[in-house]
RNA sequence: CGGGGUGUGGCGCAGUUUGGUAGCGCGCAGCGUUUGGGACGCUGAAGUCAGAGGUUCAAGUCCUCUCACCCCGACCA
């Protein structure tokens, strides 16, 4: 057992700033609510990049970067927009030892100056739909942080797209709902439900905020990523207008859409278990770990050669492959360590094994001596290896998912509700006819959120549990990050 | 901003009640023995005890003030 880290059971919080240290992700900046992204964090970040950037240029984006610092009338020129963010902003007021003569926002997202930009990049509808994504960091003042979770700077992208008609901005709001479902399912082993935000919970300035959102081991959800239907809101502030084939002047309908470095949350708190880090091979930035051992100074050379043999053999397979070479750690010693930091797949290699031309293969997720194979050939392991990282992946989603249906409820009333909450926890559906009102005091009475009314569901219609009006509409209650 | 707590080698802490040589565990460095599920021995380096002021022959310890950080609540990707 893993004595520097907390058991989830006894405190989920404690278990996952654990890990978080242990597993050398982050740490703790001098400055209060911002962190310092550690190497290890830093490369499972750039997996999770690079698995939403692939898509985002499949769906015919490009990438481009907008300034850090918004002029703070930008802002203001959308209403809602600026209600909504006023209070968490970080603002520059000096500027080379002089005061500025208009304030200047540190971006808390960056709708405004792209909208100002998009107004002189648009001109006809030829120029549509005009589909940009930017790479970059984001400053929102937090009360309470958490590492990748909420912190005051983080790390995302934002895509902000522009089309000529409000059906086919919608659609791609849609469309890159989905492209964040398929990463999350696929590559970060997250089944995710996806759904739109209530009017409550919608991004300030939207029309429509579409989410996908997960269960965290210890039944909280978490919103992984949004994407928002703009509506003609940011086109009427900031003039972003087209001529169309009969050469008459129209509004375009914008869309944005995130992911940040919360998914690295996501990811620790999905997986992981009371031996740490547990991570899918897609993301994993060591997928393999090869062992080696030996009891006398004579097996060491044989031990040695195989390693490096497997290791190339994997290498040239395609595989992250590491290996251990640490002469001052027991072999013991790294099985946990490396347990800990979540590597998928680790290959022991000791003197018996170089005797039958042969490794033992041990399993991240499946703990101890069931996930472990003895006497795999050497040579089948270009084959055996990613066929077991593609195994483990598969498995760890049908875990994940088998865990967020066993802790999703269907209850009818709000007595229920609150007694289910309370004893088990997790997601809870219902079906929802009630206000923005009622919604507010079911937060503040139980401390469970709205998280989304779900795209797809088989409940069909039923009383709303809280109003008892019948109702097709269905709601996921939880407590959440 | 309200409530609670903590500041002592890199990290985690004891020592504060009752003032009297700055300690323990882990980690780190060197050497040796070890290595199939968290090895061990010996040697060693490392601390303005958060800061300022005060009481005292003497302050990590008592008094006053300041600062920082953490936890719990209200806002949130």
């Amino acid at each position: 057992m893993a004595e520097s880290i907390t058991p989830q059971r006894e405190d989920f919080s404690r278990w996952y700033l654990d890990v978080i240290r242990e597993a050398e992700l982050a740490e703790n900046s001098p400055v209060r609510g911002s962190m310092v992204i550690r190497p290890y964090g830093y490369e499972l970040w750039e997996n999770i990049r690079d698995g939403l950037d692939r898509r985002f240029k499949e769906t015919g984006h490009k990438n481009a970067y907008f300034p850090l610092f918004i002029p703070m009338s930008f802002l203001q020129k959308e209403a809602e927009h600026v209600e909504g963010f006023a209070p968490e902003l970080a603002v520059v007021t000096i500027g080379g030892g002089k005061e500025l003569d208009e304030p200047l926002v540190v971006r808390p997202t960056s709708e405004t100056i792209i909208g100002h930009m998009y107004a002189r990049w648009i001109q006809s509808y030829r120029d549509l739909p005009l589909l940009i994504n930017q790479w970059a960091n984001v400053v929102r003042w937090e009360m309470r942080t958490r590492p990748f979770l909420r912190t005051m700077e983080f790390l995302w992208q934002e895509g902000h797209t522009a089309h000529a008609t409000a059906e086919e901005a919608l659609a791609h709001t849609r469309r890159m709902l989905d492209v964040y479902a398929d990463f999350a399912i696929n590559d970060a082993a997250i089944p995710v439900v996806r759904g739109v935000k209530s009017e409550r919970e919608k991004f300030a300035g939207a029309v429509a905020s579409y989410t996908i959102e997960a269960m965290m081991a210890n039944g909280w959800a978490l919103q992984s990523g949004t994407s928002h239907y703009l509506g003609d809101n940011f086109s009427r502030a900031f003039e972003i207008k087209y001529l169309d084939e009969n050469n008459e002047s129209r509004y375009c309908h914008t869309t944005s859409w995130g992911v940040s470095t919360r998914m690295v949350g996501a990811v620790i708190m999905t997986h992981g278990d009371d031996q740490g880090l547990r991570l899918p091979p897609k993301l994993a930035p060591t997928q393999v770990v090869i062992v080696p051992i030996w009891r006398k100074e004579a097996e060491q050379a044989g031990v040695l050669a195989l390693a490096e043999r497997v290791e190339s053999m994997l290498k040239t397979a395609g595989v992250r492959v590491h290996k251990d070479l640490r002469m001052d750690q027991t072999p013991g010693f790294k099985f946990n360590d490396w347990e800990m930091r979540g590597v998928p797949l680790r290959i022991e290699i000791g003197p018996r094994d170089v005797a039958q031309n042969a490794v033992v293969l041990a399993r991240r997720d499946r703990p101890g001596r069931e996930g472990k194979t003895m006497g795999v050939p050497v040579d089948s392991l270009t084959e055996q290896v990613p066929n077991m990282l593609a195994e483990i992946q598969a498995a760890m989603l049908a875990d994940a998912t088998a865990r967020r249906d066993a802790n999703t409820h269907d209850v009818t009333s709000y007595d229920e509700f609150k007694r289910v909450l309370d004893e088990q926890g997790g997601f809870l559906r219902v079906h929802w006819a009630g206000s923005s009102e009622d919604e507010a005091r079911i937060q503040d009475e139980t401390r469970a959120s709205l998280r989304c009314l779900p795209l797809e569901s088989d409940l069909g219609s039923g009383p709303c549990f809280l109003t008892g009006q019948q109702t097709d509409r269905i709601a996921i209650f939880a407590r959440a990050y």
